[in-house]
This record gives C-alpha cells, structure tokens and sequence, in this order.
DNA sequence: CCCTTTGGTTCATTATTTGAACCTTGATTG
DNA sequence: CAATCAAGGTTCAAATAATGAACCAAAGGG
C-alpha cells in the first residue's frame, strides 16, 4: 500500500454532510498517526485538493476538484460514461438496460441500451416519463431518493396500465420499505402486460439516489438463473454508474443482493407468477 | 517535497487541451524515472482520480474529481450562486448569460443562464471550450487575465470561424489593450456569423481574471438601447459573481463602463456594424 | 529481420515516512 | 484562578516505503 493513496483515503471523510473537518476528527475516524495525518492534509492542500480556513484551521475540498472535474467532464460527459457501463453489462445479461434519472418529481429516462441478442425486447422511447407507481424503478426512487416523492405519490391519480398495475399508495409505499432492505425491485408487468423490470439505484453525492438503472425483459423468458445475472449486473451497474456520477453509495446499502429477501408486489396475491 | 505531492503533480498533465495521455509521454514531460511515474499512476488509478483505458492502456482524469467537485460545490457553492446572480441579470436584459471560467489556458462554459423572452436565442454547449481569440470573453482574459495566455495565443494556429474571425495575435492583443481600459470586450460575429457576444472579467483573489461573464444577442436585436442595458448588467454581474467566487476586482478597474471607449476588433474596418 | 518504442517488472539501495512523546494555545470547569 | 482537557502542530530515531538502472515482452515500422 503506497503513501499516496493512504493520503488520498483521506478525502473519503470530506463529504457533503460533513465537509470540514479537523485534524483530529480525521484522526479519530482513521486510526492513523496524528503527525502522519497532518502531514497529508497538509500536502493536500499544497496541491489544493484540500484547503484550510485560516481562521477555524478545518480542512475542506479545495478548487483544484472543480478543475479536475472540468478536464472530466470536457473529456468524458458522465452520461457517456454511464453508457459504456450499461453497455458491459448488457452483454452479460443480453438483456436491455436503461438509465432514468429524476427530474424533479419525474422519472424520465435518459440513457437506453439496446439488447441485440434477441429479436423479441423491449424497447424504450428515450426521454420518456416513468411512471413512478409503475415501475421498478420507480419503486428504488421511493426506496431511496428524495422523501418529497412520497408525498408527491400520495397527491397524484396513479393510472392503471394493466391487470398488475398498483394504484394504491399505501400498498406502493409497503413495497418500497422492503426494496429499502432488499437492494433492488422489480415490477412484473405493472407497466405494461408482459414487460417484467428490474430496478437498482444510482446514488448522487449526498447519498440519495438521483435515478435507477433497469433491466427491463419479456416475461416469458424471466428464468431464476437469468433472474440471478440480471441481478449480478444491476449491482456492478449501480455501484460504477454511482461513481460515474460522481456518487456515493449509502452505507447501509447492501453489498450483496438477497434474491428472496425482495416480496414481489402484486394486486391478485403474492405467487411469484414470473417464475417459470 | 513529499512523495503524495510528487504524484499529485502529476495530474497536472492532464489538461482539456490533452486529456488522454500514455506512461512514456508523462515520464517526457516530467524527466521522472519510469517505474516512478509508472506505480504514481497506477496508485491514482487505484483511488480513482485517474482511469485507464484497458484497450489503449492510456490514463486520463477518473470519476473520483466529480465526486470532490460535487463536495467542493455543495461547501463552497460558486457556481450556484453565480447562477443565481445570472439568472436576476438574465430577466433584466431578457438575454442568455453564459460564465466561461479559465482551466490552464482554455476557456470553459461553466454555466448558463438561457433568456427565456426569446424564441431566438442563442444556446450553449454547456463545459464546451471557448475559443480565446474568437470570443468577447476571450478577448477579457487577454486583458485581465494571466500572462501566460498571450503566449499561448502567439503559439497557436488560430482558426477562423466567421468572416470576422480575427486570426491575427497581435491584431487581437492590440485590442486587449483596449478592452483593459474600457472593462468590457464585445465580439460581433467572430465566433459564430450573426451571433454578437458582449462581455466582462470575473476576477480571482489575486486580482486577475478567472473568467468571465458574457451575454450573447442575435445581432439583428442588437440597438444602442439594448447595448446600454447588457453593459449595465455585466457590469452588475461582474461585481457580484467576482465577490462569490471570493475574489476583489482591481482598484484599476473601471467603475463605470464607458460605452464609446471600446474600439470594435473587426476585419473589415472599424464600423460598427451591428449598429441598426 | 532488425530497430525502436510502447507499457510494465524486478530488487538492492536509498531516503522518506512514520509514530511516541512533547509543545503550545485556547476553552471549559471545579 | 489554577487545573484540565482537547485542539493543532512539532521533533527525531527507527521502520518502512520509494526509488531507479537494468531488464522483459509485445507491437509497429523500415
């Protein structure tokens, strides 16, 4: 483990809850040296990755992120970066991938990559309007975006879409704590007959999630095995889009998907119709 | 000199103007050993600041600088708070507003305030480079920015991109010095044919010019009254914007921007062609 | 088929990093 | 008001990590 990267580990505790910090709030979260700690910090900010205030000696993020982040974004756009991952992960699962980002109160989909394995997919109209009730990934955005979309759920007609489709709030919102705990949801033909999705969030700077990343498939072919690699690539795709995006990945979240820890939901009972 | 900073040092290779680059061509620039710059790299990788192409093998600027930017931004919010103060001058005028901000010797759209009175207006790419020699904001940081520009306009092949394209430095330079008395530089038709730019220097802690703050009016729109109006907010703009960045404008500068001090740069002669 | 350049590796030598203890300052408290 | 505590920062011998010359393999170019 080189000296570099053990100064650069330092820059993980600067985050938008807490972005200044002593030395010695580093150094209780650390375990490190003091003296050693000064002395990255320091270095740090002689590069200007860090800066400290004069006056209350905390350490921040200096200026030098914003120049690097425009030498990023000027060469790689993160909606392109996003994109490539996608595109790794659909041809592992040979499924479709699609990246929707919140707009507001919207789910509106941003970045489409295309099966082109099978003849029979699903297709998506790029920058279309999610309906948040009706999807998987609407589901993740209530599990972990922003709370105003609850309230904005509970104010709302929701439309049915097909026989599967749940228009009532409280039983949408259950689903949601659920997918808080499971990692992922999915949404068997609530959108549209047929058309079962499979939903991860893709985490913003402050830990909320900013959109999801799904898998969307023809309910005839929803096997347990490819049920297993669909879920295999939405967590890669959620943890490097998330970085991509400059993001970080809450805690809590978890580091392995639990297939059966996620209930399906359902407006007839609770058979997991999708299985073979 | 510690060896964190030694590799840190090494990012600042990694600029708009050449954002990908191999191991051999940073061991050139650098006259460091091979192995050195080679484990530096790969450990910057390893945190993510850098990023490797597997196919090219070559290392650019990785997601982590967005990351730090986003904490950067949400502790020290500049460019919210020049957006803001954008979008007050933007309604005065009822014109876009765009703020370029200098990363090395290239000029970056940072942030864009579009005028929503008009069907016509003129868009921006946002983080799209701005061409020095052939834009209002261009001609700013010539006057009020650092030193090294002048030089790196000198050693350059300066596109032409209008009729009114000046390609000449020293014709450009000529008319810098202009704009350092006057306080505002206007570009009608250099960049894009029809497309008249007006703009005004953002200024740093040291006094010098980080970027500017530029409104641009299809120039059929262009009258003496309208003029008036866009001087007045850039000059408001300027003001403001260089305060939240943290900066102080130059005892030097002028108070009060004088209209008829401002020689128009121009191939042809020295009309004012976008005069009614 | 040789020559050059690329990215990357090896390992003894070297020099930097490390950490326990210490210093100084300022706020809090019995 | 002295005592205490925690803050940021410093010191220097000991430990550890960085260094660089030489080397390797692969990929073009003449």
């Amino acid at each position: 483990m080189g000296t570099t990267l053990n100064s650069l580990k330092l820059l993980d505790y600067f985050t938008i809850a807490k972005p200044e910090l002593g030395l010695s709030q580093v150094v209780r979260q650390t375990n490190m040296n003091k003296a050693t700690v000064l002395r990255h910090l320091k270095e740090l900010c002689e590069y200007g990755l860090l800066e400290q205030s004069p006056t209350t000696k905390l350490y921040s993020i200096g200026p030098v992120a914003l120049r690097l982040a425009g030498v990023r974004e000027a060469t790689k756009p993160v909606l392109v970066a996003a994109h490539q991952i996608m595109k790794e992960q659909a041809v592992i699962t040979r499924e479709s991938l699609h990246l929707s980002l919140l707009n507001g109160n919207e789910l509106q989909n941003a970045a489409v990559e295309e099966s082109r394995f099978h003849s029979v997919r699903v297709t998506f109209i790029p920058s279309e309007i999610l309906p948040i009730h009706a999807t998987a990934s609407g589901a993740i955005m209530l599990a972990f975006g922003p709370e105003t979309l609850k309230e904005h759920l509970k104010n709302q007609i929701l439309p049915s879409y097909s026989d599967s489709t749940i228009t009532d709030p409280s039983q949408i919102l259950r689903y949601a704590q659920k997918v808080q705990t499971s990692g992922w949801a999915e949404s068997p033909g609530a959108r549209e007959a047929g058309v079962h999705g499979f939903s991860a969030p893709v985490f913003g700077p402050d830990q909320i999630a900013i959109g999801a990343i799904a898998c969307a498939v023809p309910q005839s072919r929803v096997t347990p095995s490819l049920r297993t690699e669909i879920l295999q690539s939405l967590q890669i795709a959620s943890r490097d889009i998330t970085v991509a995006f400059g993001g970080l990945t809450p805690a809590a979240y978890p580091k392995q998907f639990n297939e059966t820890l996620n209930m399906l939901p359902s407006n007839a009972g609770s058979e997991m119709e999708t299985e073979i």
